[in-house]
DNA sequence: GTGTCTGCAAAGAATTTGCAAAGAC
DNA sequence: GTCTTTGCAAATTCTTTGCAGACAC
């Protein structure tokens, strides 16, 4: 589905700033929010940090995004917005990682242990890595 | 051992915030900052915001307390600092999930997807959870 | 006594908001 | 033409910092 179809689809319409937001994400997968900025303001100095900022919410509340609570603190935003989980390497960098069978595994030995009121809506798996020592 | 031990052994002075603040989240198991602030200044108004935060930070930084990020954007900290995971329920409560078992099981998994140069550090499972319709 | 910690006020960073003009459809 | 979105500036919220006096040890 185009960028275009996407926002369309959910009742926003389509502009310029939007547009470009979304692809800049699109090709970088992970992208903070300073990242963002910089890459969007570099391609055109017109665009303000306000409207990245309610962008960036609109797509979130509109389900064209997800997003990541990195463990530096910093908030990213994530071109993927399946059920899936991260490598966060040492430099930051966050990698995908999509393994339905081990969220399932996860699913079942959590149900054993909560009520049978409840139920788990998802499961988000961070795994921290960085290089080995020579 | 004892709050004031622990302070001890990481080379921190005792004082009354550092023991106030500690025993609250004690009591709490998890808090976010917002709950430790009004906590504490509703037991002693004396003690300010910067201390709050200082003595947060000082107690992260020495590992005497965990840093969680909640899916809600809010920062908690955990009394509990050894490797765990976490139910987050549909009102925000954080609960505690000790699961090595599970914990290695994704390791073995993970380490088949990284290269040989890489090392597994921590791993952490969010699970979001909320009570099922009738 | 010495060095650390706290309270205060101010600074700094990050994010949101109100409003008028511009733009999407 | 109508309703939404953007740019701008200001406001708000969250967190950190500098400094002088107080406190831990």
């Amino acid at each position: 589905m185009s960028t275009t179809d996407k926002m369309r689809n959910v009742g926003l319409k389509v502009t310029p700033q939007r547009k470009q937001v979304y692809e800049i994400i699109e090709k970088l997968a992970h992208a903070s929010i300073e990242e963002i900025i910089i890459k969007a303001q570099h391609e055109n100095p017109e665009i303000t940090v306000s409207t990245i900022y309610r962008i960036l919410n609109s797509f979130c509340d509109n389900n064209l995004l997800g997003k990541v609570n990195h463990p530096n603190g910093r908030t990213y935003y994530d071109i993927n917005t399946h059920e899936h989980h991260h490598i966060v390497t040492s430099n930051q960098e966050l990698i995908d990682i999509d393994d339905p069978e081990l969220t399932q595994l996860i699913r079942q030995r959590v149900l054993e242990k909560i009520g049978v009121k409840e139920q788990v809506d998802k499961i988000s798996i961070q795994i921290m890595t960085s290089m080995r020592q020579e």
